[in-house]
DNA sequence: ACTAGACAGTTGAACCGTCAAGTGAGTGTG
DNA sequence: CACACTCACTTGACGGTTCAACTGTCTAGT
């Protein structure tokens, strides 16, 4: 039995196939694409981005590492090296909570909330153009939906 | 006026702004948990199972390197990387096109096409569980369309 | 033929993410 | 009240990706 001529249900049909490389492609393709669009006009990365904005909702502009981490979807490694990089451009700073030193705050600063201010009509502009305004109302609701639905399959143990 | 008072068209609506952030979830995760599997249970990335999946479906196991980078969505300069490293491996070679020395062909070897063959069962029954088995029939074909969409609105010209 | 240019791919340095090991604060148990 | 333990990070080394510069091959114009 070769790779090709097998076709029971542990492999894929023709139809899911071709719906899983287009996914395939999504996944690659726009996070490189919105990287791109950030990297180049407001030199920073998606994460970065996505970090910094969290920050910027909250009333003190303020959040647990480990929260971070779970919004923006990263191990607490990563978050900790791109915290230290916001923290040497002055764009957020961290400190240990006062109340229980085993947690770390970070802190967006003026400087990084100005940037992410620079950065976000572009930023929400190509979101619109690739994603909002192309697949808008209730298909983009359904493709919500389904993201959803997925991510929480990740997330679901039993394997 | 404060990042978070403005709420005009520049912006997003509460609604497009969920939908929105799934979809950010799942492009940053899935491609996460992909690797996760395929990592732990054939030592080999996403972007290598792919390539070589490419490979494998061809005739001749052979692709130019171009071909392939077009197909894995990968630039040229990653995919020249990652190819020595498979070559390195033994899962793949390279030789310039005999008929035009500006080409390089990217060939699967034995040991390759094995070690695909021994990863796929998991990669696909991990693919069903996430994806195709998760959300089937018809949602599955719309988000399909929907991923195409947006990926050829990515490499659409006018911005 | 010679030269400029375009094209396909490679390379090395810098940067970023991952992994495993380590630190340091609080908690609970004898 | 000491000691092991958990939890929330941090760190450094390593490996992969990106970026810009480079090499080598063919093509077109003269």
């Amino acid at each position: 039995m070769t790779a090709t001529e097998e076709n029971t249900d542990l492999w894929l049909s023709e139809g899911e196939l071709a719906s899983w490389l287009s996914v395939v492609r999504l996944i690659t393709r726009l996070p490189w694409a919105i990287d791109t669009q950030l990297q180049r006009d407001a030199d920073l990365s998606m994460v970065e981005y996505m970090t910094m904005a969290m920050l910027s909702n909250e009333p003190e502009r303020t959040l647990r590492m480990s929260d971070l981490a779970e919004r923006t979807s990263t191990s607490l490694s990563r978050l900790s090296h791109l915290v230290k990089r916001l923290e040497s451009r002055e764009f957020v700073r961290r400190e240990s909570d006062p109340a229980d030193g085993r947690f770390t705050n970070a802190i967006l600063l003026p400087a990084g909330l100005a940037k992410l201010e620079s950065a976000a009509p572009g930023h929400v502009a190509y979101v619109r153009r690739l994603v909002v305004d192309n697949i808008s109302g209730e298909r983009l609701r359904r493709l919500g939906r389904d993201a959803e639905q997925i991510v929480q399959r990740i997330d679901s143990p039993a394997r």
